[in-house]
DNA sequence: GGGAACTCCTACCGCGTTGGTAGGATTGGG
DNA sequence: CCCAATCCTACCAACGCGGTAGGAGTTCCC
């Protein structure tokens, strides 16, 4: 599981709150019965966007959450990035710094290189590319258009 | 944290099978004290890759593991798929077969796609080409050429 | 032939994280 | 004032991960 769940109800979460609000905030427990999600679990979540000013709230009797900025200008790598508090994590690059360079907590550990971090790097790299070449708008859009010419057939997975 | 010990000591098994390796084989412990890992836990890692048909092993006194391969022709993707199971699996794609379409278990949950199986597929493509485009040839000579113009001077991390 | 040096196999275990719940305090609207 | 919300924190069961233990099977060397 390269994500845990907090991503997935994450986005979710946003995606929505991009469909069902229009100016007024959405409450969470609109939500969590739309997606069929555990409320109490929400709360936490929706906390960690809050807090990277990703949402809005306001409290109170018919408050709720809002996007804080236009769906378009929201990327994936920034959401994935509040809610997991870091991206693709190896144990090997604990912290980087800022710094491009390769350091790496087995560097010369027996005088080579760690070949490892080098991969991990490259891997990390294309996640984040995925990430922030998303942006919340299209997974709003893609939700929206509610698969086309599908009726009840259902090639069904549970059948 | 992306990847587990596993997919991290099995790659730099293989690095080091590769860097001590000339035709005759490598035995764990060689490799275990080489590394600094744990010999008992490296015997199931490489029963990963030996399943894969990755390595090849002679048993009894002076046996050990080889490569059953040439390093340019493994790419990372066989590898991490090896030892992990899946590459950058989600809870949502369990069992997609082999069909290119789109099947989420949450399809037509609630009348619209499931918009995160849109995202955490653009993810798994982005991994998946990252390891798929890295051999372990690269690797081997990355770790080879040991850090150039680096003294004891040692910006380290222990400090 | 008997160790010694290996690979191989499987059961077990402590620990941290994850997913989820409980219970309450606070805030605002009707 | 009551209800509907957000907020906050402590708690808990279950699971997977990293690692160990202990043995059984193979092969080489003396």
């Amino acid at each position: 599981m390269i994500f845990t769940t907090k991503a997935e109800y994450g986005v979710r979460l946003l995606v929505e709150l991009g469909r069902q609000g229009s100016g007024h905030p959405v409450s969470l427990k609109a939500i969590a019965e739309a997606e069929g999600l555990p409320l109490a679990y929400l709360e936490r979540i929706v906390a960690l966007l809050k807090k990277a000013a990703l949402v809005e709230s306001t409290r109170g009797a018919h408050g709720g959450y809002r996007l804080s900025r236009a769906p378009e200008s929201i990327t994936m790598d920034e959401v994935v990035l509040a809610l997991e508090g870091a991206v693709a994590p190896m144990s090997c690059f604990v912290d980087d710094s800022e710094e491009g360079r390769v350091l790496c907590s087995h560097v010369d550990d027996h005088g080579h290189a760690c070949a490892t971090k080098l991969l991990w790097t490259r891997v990390q790299g294309g996640v984040i590319k995925a990430l922030a070449h998303t942006t919340l708008s299209e997974l709003i859009a893609f939700s929206e258009r509610a698969l086309p010419a599908m009726p009840a057939k259902a090639p069904a997975v549970v059948a």
